[in-house]
DNA sequence: GGTCAGTTTTGAATCACTCAAGATAGGGGC
DNA sequence: GCCCCTATCTTGAGTGATTCAAAACTGACC
């Protein structure tokens, strides 16, 4: 009962008004499997399905995925960007200052707070992101090295 | 009384356990002009003080003034790093969406509700950073161009 | 003022990403 | 099911930000 049906990828990207190219399904297939990943990890892997994909297309196929909403683009300091299937709702990322791997975080106290800082500088605000820092459970439990 | 003596970046410097070359005080004194610049920017101001400094000592200087903790390094989404003085305070930043201007902005409600989201996924968190994106007073005001 | 490690200069290389031109392949209409 | 048109992908090259390495230099302790 997973939603991860073979057509579901097709019927979303043209739900989107997107050509349904079979490299646009497996780079949301790729990222079902692998949340967080940057285009390099997306590029390797589709590789094994499509063979023939280009890393240019898989940029060309991320671009036009986050401009459709569909995709999300985040890009922690320090990192190449990553992009995630999980759009539309207020979450942020927490991210391990060792590794680097990333995880999701619902914020604790809704967007309210973080939304009406208490001196814009003159700015229009439009919205609020938050990045954590920290160390993910393995890096945690791994000694000094 | 500015707090902006000659000499006090040299004690700065020294204070923090680094030898106070002059490249280093006019990086300083580049980034009291202008907060937020970037390499280019301090390399930028640097010159007409000092003609022979290259762009990698200004990223030398940067790092090793970083990593001293005389300057917090900020990296927003789809922009070169920026550099500031204001260092550790807890306050975030805004960033126009438009022209890339950054703006300081104090944390309207404190740092603990953004620092304790509802679950963690298993990271050790340590710190939290907020940054905002609107439209700086300029473009906000600008025609649509 | 001399000495030496920490810095800077000079030159080159890397990484992430973008641009452009031509080849290819979805998909609506028949 | 087939054709055509255009969006998309492939191939190849280029850019900007940043880092690396070796040699020349200079700040600071003595």
């Amino acid at each position: 009962m997973t939603a991860t049906r073979i057509g579901s990828e097709r019927e979303l990207l043209r739900s989107a008004g997107l050509r349904a190219t079979e490299q646009r399904v497996a780079v949301l297939r790729a990222l079902e499997g692998s949340p967080h990943a940057d285009a390099n990890g997306v590029f390797t892997a589709v590789l094994p399905e499509l063979p023939d994909t280009s890393l240019q297309a898989v940029y060309g196929v991320l671009g036009a995925l986050t401009e459709a909403g569909l995709v999300r683009r985040i890009e922690p300091a320090g990192s190449p960007a990553r992009y995630e299937l999980r759009v539309g709702d207020n979450h942020h990322h927490i991210v391990c200052t060792r590794c680097g791997a990333i995880g999701d975080v619902d914020c604790a106290v809704g967007s309210a707070p973080c939304l009406t800082p208490a001196d814009t500088s003159g700015f229009t605000l439009t919205t609020a992101e938050v990045t954590y820092w920290g160390l993910c459970p393995d890096c945690a439990a791994a000694p000094l090295t």
